[in-house]
DNA sequence: TTCAAAACTAAGCAATTGCTTAGTAATAAT
DNA sequence: ATTATTACTAAGCAATTGCTTAGTTTTGAA
């Protein structure tokens, strides 16, 4: 009866989150979600309703990323605080982009938006960043010998030493790094 | 012979400083330092040249905020290591907002204009940053039992963690804040 | 083969962006 | 008082923003 997309919604929307984590929010213009998606504004109109929607479903394609590079790798190693260690290693390289990182993009989003951010954008980074916290406890409390607020205490560090790490890769050098993360474990 | 300024340059970039510094570069627009900085745009044009001239004035105007209010303290201060703390705690009273912070503005900037930043933005970004650095090494350089390895590690360390406490303080409340800060220098 | 439904193209919308310019008002040495 | 110099007001510039709409093409059930 109807003609048939020419394009994978799924598809286009892992190009777009490409460019929103290169590039920020504000700063894609649809002409550029248009280039890159390699689809016409009005299909992105009609499959996405706006811009914010389709920033929407790039969140939900980074998380989906996330999950199958970072939290499933994460959850399967058994030992303790070292395999948190490796979740912070696996980020830098699911972060590289040339010389320098492109960050996290929910973090980069929160550091652009600021409080002012759409309430959907920002209950979803929420939502995120309550899941990375509660992955890192789950790793810590692995270790039976720390107590619940050992166990607060170290994964506020642990969470804030991560947000560090997202913007402090797009503008230090590979060694300033590692030199943190490496100093960030010593003492857990 | 001439008519006289019916404004003060460095007052109004004061005013545009924190307007950048709650609201970011990309997202304050002309018409919005307009109205902070009570001048017509003509004027500011004529003042400042365009509106990255308004922002390069603002981060001197941040710079020698954050001289009086924290490098001086820091420089003051003998108690060593306990000092470096202090700093940490100062920049967040520093960045202090509403509910939240609003971190410190040239890591914001880095964070929300990338490696596209221009060139003289991005070099006064580099500039402020190894001053921060080379505060903090000296800082930790009287203690004469530290060899210069030693040094250079925890100072890439603090670097990182300063940076993360600027953008944690921006979406997380301050009891993991603090948590944080009592973390970072437990080990040192 | 017809035809309604959906997807395409491309032109165009109002609003906003950074910036400029034409015209007027204030200043102080002459 | 005149005059050259600078600062003001406010209107307007082209370019870009997110989004829409008019018109055409493709589709497959009838």
């Amino acid at each position: 009866m109807a003609r048939k997309k020419e394009y994978i919604e799924e598809e286009v929307i892992e190009k777009a989150m490409n460019l929103f984590w290169r590039n920020g929010y504000e700063t894609t213009s649809v002409r550029m979600l248009e280039k890159e998606m390699g689809i016409n504004q009005f299909s992105m109109y009609s499959s996405f309703g706006n811009k914010q929607g389709v920033f929407l479903e790039s969140i939900k394609c980074y998380k989906k990323k996330a999950k199958e590079e970072l939290f499933d790798k994460l959850k399967q190693s058994t030992n303790g605080i070292e395999a948190i260690k490796e979740y912070f290693y696996n980020f830098i390289e699911f972060s590289k982009e040339t010389r320098l990182n492109k960050g996290c993009l929910l973090t980069n989003t929160v550091n652009e938006l600021g409080e002012y951010a759409d309430t959907l954008i920002m209950s979803e980074i929420v939502k995120f960043a309550t899941d990375v916290k509660s992955h890192i406890i789950e790793k810590l409390e692995t270790d039976k010998q720390k107590d619940s607020e050992t166990i607060s205490k170290q994964a506020n560090y642990l969470m804030v030493s991560l947000q560090g790490l997202s913007v402090a890769s797009k503008m230090f050098e590979k060694q300033q790094i590692e030199d943190f993360i490496e100093s960030v474990f010593e003492n857990l």
